[in-house]
DNA sequence: AGCCCTTATCGTCCAGATGACACAAATTAC
DNA sequence: GTAATTTGTGTCATCTGGACGATAAGGGCT
């Protein structure tokens, strides 16, 4: 007893791509070209090819919308959404990635990048196409969390930095000020969150500070918690 | 310049529905009836249908396949399978949902459910049909954090539960024994995770044990981590 | 009844983690 | 030189969680 009653659809995937740039959390946006939407912010994003696996389908999408090779980066997935009448031209049901990098200069390459921009989440809140705000919820949501458990602070941050820019990345993540002598302690004492380059760098201002690169560990033991 | 290139394709719900049953971690399994993978074992699922949400039909399917009103029930969704050969019928996406519920008789009910039976996770892991076995994987990988930082243990349990009810739904997911005194305290302490009914139950050997049901909060805080 | 066995629950102790914060160090701005 | 700024070390009180002793409350047994 098979029903027919089987939907066929297309997949889209979309990307979140966060940063942290000029002390604000900001998110990579396109302005869309085509109806429905035309002219509105939207995530980044496209349809999954014949033959095409999701997650290499999200990377090539990275790379067209940004120019950056994403085979080394980390991308999350978030829930799937799959609302029937999410998309006016007909049943598309979106897999949104949440992808996290440094603050690069604005992307320029690849056709559809040409509109491509980093705003900040607080400000294109809201004024998405699509679901796309949910999706940026979710994602930001998530970024939360994964500093919460994980090493993925220094993904925003360039391959070297010192523990000032971690802790830039945390309170501008979270919306909160953290104490600098506390969570530099914490910092340097999980083993595997950082390791020591022997470098300092010298700040505009202040005493210079020792530079440090990704150490190997993933998750993060314990976490570091929210205070709520 | 839209690419023609778009992949259709169907979408799939699978469910990984667990329960603590025996002493042992167990999920519902079906026996396949058709090509592929005839005779094999797999989780539930189907196909969504037109203009039906996904979430929806996971619950249509948990319904069909085991008579079950999902309406309440917590479903926690997995990530997305779609790798592009993965059914050899073509190109069929997956979204498999976690389900969590307590020992109820063997499901009987509907047209589907006649070959569903509760197996224990480790008897079945590395039998299933299709990528099957990876979403189990990650269903108990999941079910484990959620015991952590929520309250979804209760889930596992009858509507009213001793706390050794409920340590043994931990002990028995994580698969390692816990002080039933620090647990105890921890559980109660926390604010929210479970309420008192004032009754009491004799087990058939022991001091009668305090009956409670769950409490209001959903998120766990601060988390019972794993020591690791 | 009295004893033992079992499970539940309370209390104590201590090690380790965390928040608050004083203070020293190293640089630039003036 | 002095002030300002940021980094980094140290201290201390508090809180949490793990280990575990002790007591409570039932049933089964003799």
């Amino acid at each position: 007893m098979i029903s027919r009653d089987h939907a066929t659809l297309r997949l889209a995937v979309d990307l979140a791509i966060l940063t942290v740039r000029e002390s604000a959390l900001q998110v990579l946006t396109i302005t869309r070209a085509n109806d429905p939407f035309r002219g509105q912010a939207a995530l980044p994003g496209g349809f999954t090819r014949t033959d095409e696996g999701i997650e290499v389908a999200a990377k090539r999408e990275l790379l067209e919308e940004t120019g950056l090779d994403g085979a080394g980066m980390h991308l999350e997935q978030l829930s799937v959404y799959g609302e029937p009448f999410r998309d006016p031209r007909g049943r598309v049901v979106s897999v949104p990635y949440l992808a996290i990098m440094p603050d690069l200069p604005v992307p320029t390459a690849g056709s559809d990048a040409s509109t491509a921009a980093w705003r900040p989440v607080a400000e294109v809140r809201g004024t998405l196409a699509f679901d796309h705000d949910e999706i940026l919820d979710e994602a930001v949501e998530r970024a939360r969390r994964l500093l919460e458990f994980t090493t993925l602070a220094t993904a925003f941050c360039e391959p070297v930095f010192t523990i000032g820019d971690l802790r830039a990345v945390y309170e501008t993540v979270w919306g909160e000020p953290l104490d600098p002598r506390n969570f530099s302690r914490k910092v340097v004492n999980t083993e595997g969150f950082v390791e020591e380059t022997g470098e300092k760098r010298l700040p505009g201002v202040g005493r210079p500070a020792a530079l440090y690169r990704p150490g190997g560990q993933k998750d993060l033991n314990p976490p570091i918690l929210r205070t709520r």
